[in-house]
DNA sequence: ATAATATGTGAATAGTTGCTCATGTGTTCA
DNA sequence: TGAACACATGAGCAACTATTCACATATTAT
């Protein structure tokens, strides 16, 4: 019974350090705030979307240009436009039958560079 | 017969701004570079590896820690250890029986605070 | 050598997701 | 009024993924 019985039974091994552990979890913040920011990233974590991002970061376009330019379906293009739509990255407006998207955040293109780094140092 | 012959077929709709269409298509990276990228903000997806790296952010860590830290199994969290460690944003050391995981890259942080940036301006 | 411990890993599964297909809504134009 | 067009959207499906489970490997201690 060397357990530690002020962590959740759950891990199948012991806690080695627990004076860090118990330092970390109080710096770490609240669950809440880290499954948003997950899924702030996932939207970021598919190719059409990065793809529609980049584009919409050149100039403002149609759904049926952003279809055209990516050669996917018009149907796909907008779905995935809403998605992005919710996560505030994006915004339309509408002029007649045609809908304009064009981006609504100004840290998209830096979170975009910031990963180009990446991958490129590696 | 309007349809433009030069776009692929699979937009269901009429290309509305021809040259706008085209002057991006030259500016955007190519699709490889944009497959990598998006398979990078992959990793940030989940909140159990953006947990991990913010973990790691505080504190090296032996995997048994981190389990304990974020109440999973330690199998668990070894199977987004080798995820992290493929994406070339954690490292390992091994000490005896135990091994150590670190971050791996300076902009783990810069990208996670820029996407907290993000989701509290919304 | 044997037991105990820390970690790695393949297979299986449940949950998620991106696209297609069909259809609906709203707008323009004849 | 009705046809044509741009876009949105719900259902369904195939592909992917995060976790669990069982077990393998490696190291230490007895």
């Amino acid at each position: 019974m060397s357990r530690k019985q002020t962590l959740a039974d759950r891990c199948d091994c012991e806690v080695i350090h627990e004076d860090i552990v118990n330092q970390v979890r109080e710096k770490m913040p609240q669950e809440e705030t880290l499954y948003e920011l997950a899924d702030f990233f996932k939207v970021f974590g598919d190719s059409t979307r990065i793809r529609i991002l980049w584009a919409l970061d050149e100039a403002e376009m149609c759904v049926c240009d952003i279809a055209a330019l990516l050669n996917m379906t018009q149907s796909a293009i907008s779905h995935q436009l809403w998605v992005l739509k919710q996560a505030k990255l994006v915004r339309n407006r509408k002029e007649g039958k045609v809908v304009y998207y064009s981006l609504d955040d100004e840290h998209v293109r830096l979170i975009l560079d910031q990963g180009l780094t990446h991958i490129k140092e590696v």
